[in-house]
DNA sequence: AATGATACTCGGC
DNA sequence: TTACGGCCGAGTATCATT
């Protein structure tokens, strides 16, 4: 204890991870102050009978009895019966994201948006940086979040999971590994349902308990990739890189057919709306695609894709009537099942050249 | 064996 | 017990090429 003055090398803290609380639910609080108290579930309503569609978000409350996103908004509204649920409004929840990411921008060296409501950032002073962040998000857009500081950005989001909501967790080296290491594997991201029960099988609960595993035999279980990963992981290699900003690769449509079909013409009709939004996007952003997928949900839920490459890049109103119809007559001819949902998707932008527009 | 392209599925929010 | 959206990127399977 003789060397108090001895500086923790502040060079140790240099990554970020902000987290928005419960981000769609948390807005919708501030425009529907009759919530105050209750239940706010954020929605997204097929239209196929008045309640049916599923729950996008919903706050600590929502949370706390039960209700998850991705469920259905029947089963919400039966756990909480007085719950406010409200339609989603994507175009508001991005626009406060863009808000949020200017904030952000301006007190950070480098910074990656991960997700609507998540960012990665790197920056030397970052311990300091953090509770600043943190404040400036409260004070001018009156929005809680959760931050994450640690000297790697998977400390980082982990720290940030901890630490949510309405938190701030500050890692050193120390803390970091060892807050890893008495994870439950499960709870690091890039590792889910899978790969916690193949680990278990081999006796692996812990990310400790990656260090008396054998290398080889996680490389011969998970392959190349994810066996070495996690053998680096063993070992407090977590990584450091921020990585890149990456442009979005592909835009979709999808939606819920008034009735489950197997109607080519009525399904058609359905996918020329989608494709006219989806093509406004294609002709703002000026991109030019090669990859045309129609996204097709059965009666049973479950998703299956079609997919065509063509040779050269397309513009956005490029004629695409014989390529869309071949793709769901093919879909049909191998599935029996009705669609419920429909979907299309364009994907490996390109120019016009053929170069891809992705770095 | 490694790499890359393509088609398709999974999982998070 | 069922119920059920709309996106996105990551992951996986397979095949061709080197």
């Amino acid at each position: 204890m003789q060397n108090k003055i001895k500086t923790v090398a502040q060079i140790s803290y240099v990554y970020l991870h902000i987290d928005m609380d419960y981000f769609y639910a948390q807005l919708e609080e501030k425009r529907h102050p009759e919530s105050l108290g209750k239940v706010i579930a954020v929605c997204m309503f097929s239209g196929r009978t008045e309640i049916s569609g599923a729950i996008t978000t919903v706050n600590y409350l929502g949370r706390k009895i039960g209700i998850k996103a991705g469920m259905p908004i029947i089963s919400a509204k039966k756990l909480a019966p007085d719950g406010v649920f409200i339609h989603a409004d994507r175009e508001y929840y991005a626009e406060m994201s863009a808000r949020i990411d200017m904030i952000i921008r301006a007190n950070c060296e480098k910074v990656v948006q991960a997700s609507i409501d998540e960012w990665n950032a790197f920056d030397p002073n970052a311990a300091e940086i953090g509770p600043k962040i943190k404040q400036v998000i409260q004070n001018e857009m009156d929005l809680i979040c959760t931050l994450g500081v640690a000297p790697s950005v998977l400390g980082a989001k982990m720290a940030a999971s901890k630490a949510k909501p309405n938190g701030l967790l500050i890692l050193d080296t120390e803390h970091e590994s060892k807050m890893i290491n008495e994870s439950i594997v499960e709870a690091v991201p890039g590792i889910g349902k899978k790969t916690t029960e193949a680990l278990g099988m081999i006796g692996v609960k812990k990310v400790s308990d990656l260090k008396k595993t054998d290398p080889i035999l996680l490389v011969e279980t998970f392959g190349k990739k994810t066996g070495t990963w996690l053998h680096d992981l063993a070992l407090g290699r977590y990584g450091a890189e921020l990585g890149e900003e990456k442009e979005q690769e592909g835009i979709s449509r999808i939606g819920t057919l008034k009735q489950q079909s197997r109607d080519i013409e009525f399904i058609m009709q359905k996918i020329s709306e989608l494709e006219d939004d989806a093509k406004k996007w294609l002709f703002e952003t000026k991109k030019s695609y090669k990859t045309l997928a129609l996204i097709f949900i059965t009666d049973d839920m479950a998703l299956h894709t079609k997919s065509f490459t063509f040779r050269n890049p397309l513009p956005w109103n490029e004629d695409i009537t014989k390529e869309k119809r071949q793709l769901l007559e093919e879909f049909l001819k191998q599935n029996s099942l009705e669609i419920r949902r429909i979907g299309i998707k364009f994907g490996n932008f390109m120019d016009l050249n053929g170069q891809t527009t992705l770095f």
